[in-house]
DNA sequence: AGAAAATAGTTCAGGTCTAAACTATTCCGT
DNA sequence: ACGGAATAGTTTAGACCTGAACTATTTTCT
């Protein structure tokens, strides 16, 4: 009935199992997303990625560069300018000097951004508290520490040897 | 270092398993993905949604009607139509008449579009396995358990008895 | 039969994201 | 010091995706 149902079949079946867990998981995400999506646009009337962004900042209270939040929140230069921009022209954010370098900035929670954002991020752990409902604190952790191999193996194509 | 260490210390922290479970899920799936988007352009010069439909429709050898496929890939049914729109332009795929319903169609793929396909889905299974190369079968069983666990609580929130 | 509601699909405006080209500044080797 | 390489950030074209408004057809109710 769902995306999961999709590939099975279509090739020797070698390996099903990993081919089945990666469509379970695109689901379960895609279905998280939409929910914190809604409810940030509905309730807050903001966006993810803008979210996300003041997420980043909020844990560095002397700012960001904006190469820095590229990299963290995963995302290209072109995209956190935009994103940037935005929330600079609602004063919820702001483009600081860095001294000793005039190519960067520095990009900082405005105290009505922090404001804003806790409040948002409240919501949001209870968003997400609910969303894993479903599960014990145990196998919360489970889902943790096998998820924390997957993103080891991914970030270490390199082992070639 | 990067997405995970977002929120962390941003709340009350009631609940931070939750929290660390969900953006770890959102970094892997990431990976994930930019891999495979990646690889599908450079490989096949195609793009995620399209192998996405394409994909539903190799499962469905009698073909899906637009609101099948949009169902099926949790996507709206304009973007559906954009992405057949492409499709049919490449001779992939093809609207056929529903006998019986002058508004709906089915959509199939053609002998090519299912040529093209069987051969990236080979290489997509090749991709997926080595993205959870680093857990063992049983691990990925597992995994594949809690996050069906993850996805029948998510789908069902109306239980409020 | 005929009007209202539901359904199938498309179109459109707008936000998001990417890759690539671009400007400006800094670093580095000589 | 100076020229090339690297780095910081922006801009641009274009693909993607959504929600809402729209057209056309079918179903349902009386």
């Amino acid at each position: 009935m769902d995306k999961e149902a999709r590939l099975n079949g279509t090739t020797p079946a070698q390996h099903p199992e990993a081919l089945r867990l990666w469509l379970r998981m695109l689901t379960c995400t895609q279905l998280i997303e939409t929910q914190v999506r809604t409810a940030l646009r509905d309730q807050f009337d903001t966006t993810l990625p803008r979210f996300d962004l003041m997420a980043q900042l909020e844990r560095s209270p002397d700012g960001l560069k904006m190469n820095e939040l590229s990299r963290r929140m995963m995302v290209t230069g072109g995209n956190v300018t935009g994103i940037t921009d935005q929330l600079v022209a609602e004063g919820l954010v702001e483009r600081t000097p860095v001294p000793g370098d005039r190519r960067a900035f520095r990009i900082k929670l405005t105290p009505k951004g922090r404001e804003q954002f806790i409040e948002m991020a409240h919501q949001h752990e209870a968003w997400i508290v609910e969303a894993f409902g479903g599960l014990t604190e145990k196998e919360i952790i489970t889902l943790h520490r096998l998820l924390g191999k997957v993103k080891a193996h991914t970030q270490t194509p390199l082992e070639t040897a």
